[in-house]
DNA sequence: TTTAGCACTCGAAGGCTTTGAGTGCTAAAC
DNA sequence: GTTTAGCACTCAAAGCCTTCGAGTGCTAAA
């Protein structure tokens, strides 16, 4: 083991026969959980190899970082290192059949009152096709455009304000007003709004109003006088925003990787405590697909023994959110990653195809 | 032990001391979750007796079913029956101080988004003082009375209704049209149903368009009849709603009586199998005051080391709603029940006081 | 390069003993 | 009649030992 030449990914050249093995090995831990002793690993390897040769093998492969040993008479572990050149170099994927994708499709297509509503729905999927922990984030306010605005007199010094937006969402807030406003008011604020900004991100909106017309406030007409006072309630403090939705935690119970009860006491603290997840769901808004965390590689401690798979979904070319699933490391990376990718694509499809709102009704 | 006398409760009448020691022994072993023996007693109930004559008192109180022995060697632990005297007869509830207090009402008035934003928030505000599991069931739809209506043309066959209901909340729904309506004929109709049924439940509203409406629409004018055809898809299918929201689970972790994983697994899936805890729940709604359930008087297993304190909260003088907490059965009850008392009074009185939605602002 | 053989390691599982907190019962003391 | 001291007894928990066996690395022969 000298003279070792490297492959571009940056993983050293290894023999077919290494590969091999190292693929067989993490297959089989992945599928029982248990260390695999070299006998094992013989056997489920079809090579017609001794074991005291499997033994050399593994022994190199414990070297390279790729393996270890919970102890000196157990049988070899992946390490980070070894699940990461899995995936990258030697995992075959297990592509859904028709029949699994129509499912989904099917769920997903299921009409549902909001956003939230369907990011709690889409993470129960998650979580059911996967016996794992489903995470979907919420489209980030950011990047929602305005569809329509209306407001409607409450009382005296308030309205209510309903926003359209482009992410199956409907929202309401209630504002206070400095001056009661008529009805017809309020319609035409309403009016010159919609013609004015439709289609464009509310954060736009809202810089747009504060510079154009704040400062000329004085010399605008009555009409324009309402617009701002109501846009400008409307639009600022725009709440943070920033949430997901988890579902099926339950599932990670069942994982005696994870079955030390104040790891899991943690795991789900970190669900609740949505910061510090937010930040390593952001990460992946920028990637292009599918991307996986493993163990300490998502870089935060509760999520030790864990994988994070997740891709991001899009709408109208925009990355609206992400949303993934998390379990133990020796998840079934085969079939996890293509749920994930399917599920992120079609909640897509289905995002954009619903311009008009298709999905509220059947 | 015999010629014994009951007293009204039910409970066999038991001389001062018995009483004194047995509500000791609870507190004790509510304290630490050991079971309690005869020595430990005996110098926890500063009666200046020794653990002898302790031992007679505690095989009697074996007897009556208010204590066990989990073995021969083991000190003595409550029966559900035990804890249930407890409470009944012997428990000093520890009211809140006014700080306490004052803190609850301010967590509680903060400004919320809608009725689930404000049950999840109060959630967390039960569990974080208890540090138990809080739920808060979400005001049944078919106590909410009508405070407003609007119609909002989307698209041709499209309209966005906005129910204003007296329960903090803003509900949107998408209705399909059976013919395009104007703008006009649309306030019109809101106009009409806000007339007529402003301050009726929903349910008697649907009732009444439908029996009043409905056979005659022949004979209407084009006025009712747009009113009709809103108001039947506003109105029909009333999504069922009943729900809940639980916050804390994590709590329940660090209890020792349920750090069985298995057992701990059943109750997790039972916070998210909605349907049984809402039939517990809905037991609790005609109750008047605090309710409590010790271990398997819940009736189902899953809640089998468990109690339930819980609270109806009103509005108005209607039952909205229920809310309170689970824990181990050996939860502080002098503490957790006054604060499922109040905060069911604080949340009453914020939804009360809020007609003018006094809560979305601060 | 592969393999058989062998000595070695070490966790898991089971069995044994010890410890001590608790019991119930009896008989004497109050 | 209570209360208490005394005593024999029970039993889970903890520690210790042994056994078992799955696994190892190394060496030397094929």
């Amino acid at each position: 083991m000298h003279g070792m030449e490297f492959s571009a990914a940056g993983h050293p050249a290894l023999n077919e026969r290494t590969l091999h093995l190292l693929r067989t090995l993490v297959e089989r831990y992945i599928r029982d959980g248990q260390p695999v002793g070299s006998r094992t690993l013989a056997r489920d390897a079809g090579l017609d190899l001794s074991p005291a040769t499997i033994r050399n093998v593994m022994a190199d492969l414990e070297e390279l970082g790729y393996l270890r040993a919970p102890h000196t008479s157990a049988g070899r572990v992946p390490t980070t290192r070894g699940y990461r050149f899995f995936i990258d170099a030697l995992l075959h994927l297990k592509p859904l059949d028709e029949q699994e994708i129509e499912t989904l499709r099917r769920r997903i297509d299921q009409p549902v009152r909001d956003g939230a509503d369907l990011a709690r729905s889409v993470s129960d999927l998650l979580s059911s096709f996967t016996q794992l922990a489903g995470v979907v984030m919420l489209p980030r306010r950011k990047v929602a455009t305005l569809r329509q605005v209306e407001f409607l007199p409450l009382s005296e010094s308030r309205a209510l304000v309903i926003l359209v937006l482009n992410t199956q969402e409907v929202q309401n807030r209630i504002i206070h007003t400095r001056r009661p406003y008529s009805a017809t008011e309020l319609q035409q604020a309403a009016n010159y709004l919609n013609e004015q900004f439709t289609g464009q991100g509310i954060q736009q909106v809202r810089e747009a109003l504060l510079r154009d017309l704040r400062e000329t406030r004085d010399n605008l007409n009555r009409l324009m006088q309402t617009v701002v006072d109501m846009a400008e309630q409307t639009f600022e403090n725009e709440p943070a925003g920033e949430d997901y939705v988890v579902a099926g935690q339950t599932h990670l119970m069942q994982y005696a990787d994870l079955s030390d009860l104040d790891k899991l006491r943690h795991l789900f603290e970190a669900f609740n405590h949505k910061g510090d997840l937010l930040h390593l769901f952001d990460q992946c808004l920028q990637a292009d697909g599918v991307q996986i965390f493993i163990g300490e590689e998502s870089g935060f401690g509760a999520l030790e023994d864990c994988s994070v798979v997740t891709a991001p979904y899009t709408v109208e070319g925009q990355v609206l959110g992400v949303l993934g699933v998390i379990g133990p490391t020796r998840m079934a990376y085969d079939r996890v990653i293509p749920v994930v990718d399917v599920t992120a694509r079609l909640l897509a499809a289905a995002l954009n195809s619903s311009s008009e709102f298709r999905k509220y009704r059947p």
